[in-house]
DNA sequence: ATGGTTATTACAATCGATTGCAGACAGGCT
DNA sequence: AGCCTGTCTGCAATCGATTGTAATAACCAT
């Protein structure tokens, strides 16, 4: 193959007759009405014909528009965000736009500095999955002028839009059924209380226990992982006498709640109840199978992207949050309370 | 907030009193050397103090490089690719490079609209998890003239580089464990021909089963889902007598298999050992804990990427095949079987 | 003083597409 | 004929950074 020069506009002007602009013009939807249509019809063939590549990168730089959005999360391999990273490309694809993804884990410099690499890509916007209650990387955004949407967990100040699922009201399915299954003495595997997540699902048990008129008990792990899940709920186990459920902020620590009953001997659900958070992929199959609260992910990545490109588009800074309402789903590892009577005389 | 137009070099040349050329070389490690060094730190230090941020745009569009990777997957939230795509953006990252990724499903003219996509941003490469043996998108990667490498699946005649798993190796050892444990009946629930996974696992299994002087039994899945394992499952139990031992090409499938099963009542491993491929996240959690073989997904996601900014940096066509070792993990779905003897009389 | 280096810096072109402005031309109207 | 309107096209600047080449100055040796 001959290194043949690539095809640029100028080089279609010059087989067509006309000059570039015309090209331009001819080939971009919202101007070829300025042009004579059978001059445009002439250049779309040639552009056909020669392969014309169009170079975005020379577009961006003259219209300050890359159709490029940053997205930052927290771990990509995360069963959680990979759904939610589906959504946001699918509904970028839809419209033109790509993602340019950076899994920045959770230190906070660390996302900084992905999110001035991606600036200086001159992304339209940014999405976050990464944000804590108190997040300076949002700060770091609004310093730097970009469009961002936060996604699955929201800051405490309202700065930006976001999109999160009622974590309020996925605790108070979850205390809802199992106080409806005859627990009264329910404990919560809170999750980190520096995430919105880990703190509104605390408060909204809390909450839903007050309700019940049922004491709350908490103990928080460290993260969201399974492993973070053990020493939590056996500190339950030991201290909350007369215990019968247990509900995690999330499967992973559901896991780990799973962990510690079988190395108590306990069994689930016949000696304690549990409930997780997210649904996640397969939480179907473990043993037993997982009642959770399922959180549609895939529609929040979806949500959220299509939020951000509504507000690139605005140029509104509306600061919307949409919520999503969970639902629970009720599998193997909650079951009715057995021998109510004989429990209550142990409280 | 005044909205200060933003820094340029040429700003920043103002500022300091010299050409932009100058501010340029200065702000350049590998130009730097070509300024004096009391006046790059003037400049240096300007910029730091005007927030200089670069337009990798406008460098983009001189340089011809974007330092942007586009990553083409069947699907993100697919607990196999996810990891991979973790690697993938590990590696680029700690180069400077930001992968650009695209979920394109299974239709090769969506895919090839991707590329042309991405190459439309110039990305300075590609990685294609996406190809079958014949692919026609790979065509058009090279006809575009863009560096590509594949990973986890590779194409018939080997145009370009690619990293995967020995998947005729991984299916030896999982042929070799279940005759280790007493099989002599073992089915194998193929994945699709037409991808090279699905084509080499059949083969390894076939070319295992051989070496032991047993026979192959091969049905084959319409695609690597957890419903698609359902019916090859079942057509193997019923046609094949004395059968006590499926090993599938996938972990989805695998749960296919585990379905199959208890719609017939059949116990795993009691009635029927089961081995799956992939080790994907969760699957030690299943019940009974699937026996399979593990590729290190995250790795080969690694060592495609760095092999393609290999080839971008050398503008080598070298075309490497890397190949990754897989290894068993042997949990609860297989076991001895039972009664050899009883069951030799089947035969 | 002259010629020859070497070290710095400036100049200007360039990457490829977009777009405000102005010019050219045709047709309609008085 | 003269004027106006509207349609189409060309011109040229621009986005911001990079880089080959030339110019300048400084320095050394002879």
């Amino acid at each position: 193959m001959a290194p043949s020069p690539p095809v640029t506009l100028k080089r279609l002007a010059d087989a067509t007759g006309v000059h570039p602009s015309t090209v331009s013009r001819a080939l971009n939807e919202k101007t070829r009405h300025l042009v004579a249509s059978d001059v445009a019809e002439r250049i779309i063939a040639a552009a056909g014909a020669m392969g014309y590549r169009p170079n975005r990168v020379a577009a961006s730089l003259r219209t300050g528009q890359s159709r490029l959005i940053g997205v930052i999360l927290p771990d990509i391999a995360n069963p959680v965000f990979s759904p939610i990273l589906s959504g946001i490309t699918e509904v970028l694809s839809e419209e033109g736009y790509s993602p340019v993804v950076a899994d920045a884990g959770n230190d906070s410099s660390v996302q900084t500095s992905f999110v001035d690499n991606l600036t200086n890509h001159r992304v339209d916007g940014l999405i976050l999955a990464t944000v804590t209650r108190q997040d300076n990387v949002v700060s770091h955004c609004l310093a730097r002028g970009v469009p961002v949407v936060l996604v699955n967990r929201f800051e405490q100040r309202g700065r930006v839009s976001a999109v999160v699922s009622d974590d309020a009201q996925g605790m108070c399915l979850a205390v809802d059924h199992m106080v409806g299954l005859g627990h009264r003495v329910i404990g919560h595997v809170g999750g980190p209380r520096h995430l919105s997540t880990g703190d509104l699902r605390q408060r909204g048990y809390t909450d839903a226990m007050r309700r019940h008129g049922l004491t709350p008990h908490i103990e928080e792990a460290a993260a969201y992982i399974r492993e973070a899940g053990v020493a939590p709920a056996l500190r339950l186990l030991e201290r909350v006498p007369g215990l019968t459920a247990i509900i995690a902020a999330n499967d992973l620590l559901a896991l780990g709640v799973y962990d510690a009953l079988q190395s108590l001997g306990r069994s689930c659900p016949r000696d304690v109840s549990v409930i997780g958070h997210n649904d996640m992929p397969m939480v179907d199959l473990v043993s037993p199978a997982l009642t959770t609260v399922r959180i549609g992910h895939r529609d929040m990545g979806r949500k959220a992207a299509r939020l951000l490109l509504d507000e690139i588009a605005t140029g509104a800074d509306t600061r919307t949050r949409i919520v999503l309402t969970p639902e629970l789903v009720v599998r193997g590892s909650t079951g009715r309370i057995l021998q109510p009577a004989a429990r209550k005389s142990l409280v």
